[in-house]
DNA sequence: ACCGCCCGTTGCATCATACGCAACGGGTTG
DNA sequence: CAACCCGTTGCGTATGATGCAACGGGCGGT
């Protein structure tokens, strides 16, 4: 492990966060500064961080545009976006796009509703979610063969979020027989007490189920049965990805 | 500068481009596997890149993460979205948002029209434009104080792309003239010559310009003319979005 | 089935780089 | 005007980054 990229990770992330002075990177980093300087020096070369006029360190274009490279050469992503967007417009709940990716399930799309612009949801691009106290997680986790669920599960620190959590292994199992069940799986406040959310698999071309598509509600906006009365949009609207995808959806459900 | 931290992002940026293996990652570093292979575990559990089943290495989650935590917490961006996704659909061309960060213009949105998808566009959400050979960076540059404008031309070398770049500093400010004069810019096939594009200025609480919203168009799909056509709600849009952050638009144009 | 080759990986000794220190100039505040 | 703090740079040194050798595993050819 290499200590120094290690450091310059650390400021890039603070960067990221809030405006970050030499002698505050420095600081948290707990090293000289003008050992912090030089890290500095080179993330601002590579563009991954910026210094402003305040001689402030923020994060960089350089990232945003490597960000922007990976998103865009995402297929799922890209047949995606027309669908959720229009979900987005007809139901007006926010919309997310969540995929395994590797032993993490990320949201890599998500579609805001103006409603929320006065309370944020948690939920970001990138950021991976919850594998057994989200809507989508637990419709991906559902679909995947019995090996790879045990090896994602192994990982796993069961924690009871809130009281609607499936906090052990039984109880979500019975829940991923459930959504197996039914086609879709439902986030009744288990992360979050105040976000609802269903959820609706959407499979490759071989059929296998490699993501999810959500829509979200908070409970002053809409309750867990309005967002339910859209449901049927949800699912149609993740067949109508996968067809992109290359599955035959006329296979049936 | 760091040696070490330079390789890290030197690996960051090829790993975005395409997968790469440890023995790539060697070679192109210079230098032997086993330091390339703990620069790699360094970013690895930074989530900076993430290891694939076949053992290549390719961008992770956490620079997606970074990145869209920067867009999204860019209050121009925030308050353009909706404006320019309702040009988008009103005018059928692609719009795009490009803002002065430090020394450079920055594309920080996008909204693709769907003609495009045989063809892309080569701009890029993080990218930097041309600030002479651009109807976003021309606009800009039109309205900023004379000594910041010459400081971000004293770093240009000119160089003409196609026939109807402006190559030097004497055309390219009488264009910049026109363009105070007109209220809006043109990019005619200046830095790509397939590439159309109009740009209208962007004013921040102070009524200073600094961000400018265009759409473009390709020849094939529809001519300059066709672009102009929608130019009166391309204006509007900017005008609507300096009223979002607070510049008085009743003071006229 | 076996062998050779290449890949990824790790422990360890070595050396080159990252590091901290001292000194500096500049800006801000009292 | 003085004191303080910031950012910065040159340089000697200590340490962390480095390469090497050895290893196990997978793959392809015979």
């Amino acid at each position: 492990m290499s200590q120094s990229v290690r450091r310059a990770v650390d400021l890039i992330r603070r960067a990221a966060e809030h405006p970050l002075s030499l002698t505050e990177a420095a600081e948290v980093l707990g090293v000289h500064k003008s050992t912090a300087l030089r890290i500095l020096q080179t993330l601002e070369s590579a563009r991954f961080v910026r210094r402003t006029g305040a001689g402030t360190y923020v994060l960089g274009s350089g990232i945003i545009e490597l960000s922007e490279l990976a998103l865009g050469s995402m297929d799922l992503r890209q047949f995606a976006a027309a669908p959720l967007r229009t979900l987005q417009r007809k139901t007006g709940h926010t919309v997310h796009l969540a995929q395994l990716t590797g032993d993490e399930i990320i949201y890599i799309d998500k579609v805001d509703s103006p409603a929320f612009d006065a309370v944020k949801l948690p939920s970001r691009i990138g950021r991976a979610v919850s594998i057994y106290a989200s809507a989508v997680g637990k419709t991906i986790l559902a679909y995947l063969p019995t090996a790879e669920r045990d090896r994602l599960l192994s990982h796993v620190v069961f924690e009871r979020f809130t009281p609607t959590t499936c906090a052990d292994r039984e109880s979500l199992d019975a829940e991923l027989v459930r959504i197996r069940e039914q086609g879709w799986a439902v986030d009744n406040g288990e992360h979050d007490t105040y976000v609802m959310c269903v959820a609706a698999p959407i499979r490759d071309s071989r059929g296998r189920v490699i993501a999810a598509a959500s829509m979200t509600a908070i409970e002053v906006i809409a309750s867990l049965d309005q967002l339910k009365e859209s449901l049927p949009l949800l699912l149609d609207t993740a067949i109508q990805i996968s067809g992109e995808l290359g599955y035959d959806t006329s296979e049936g459900d």
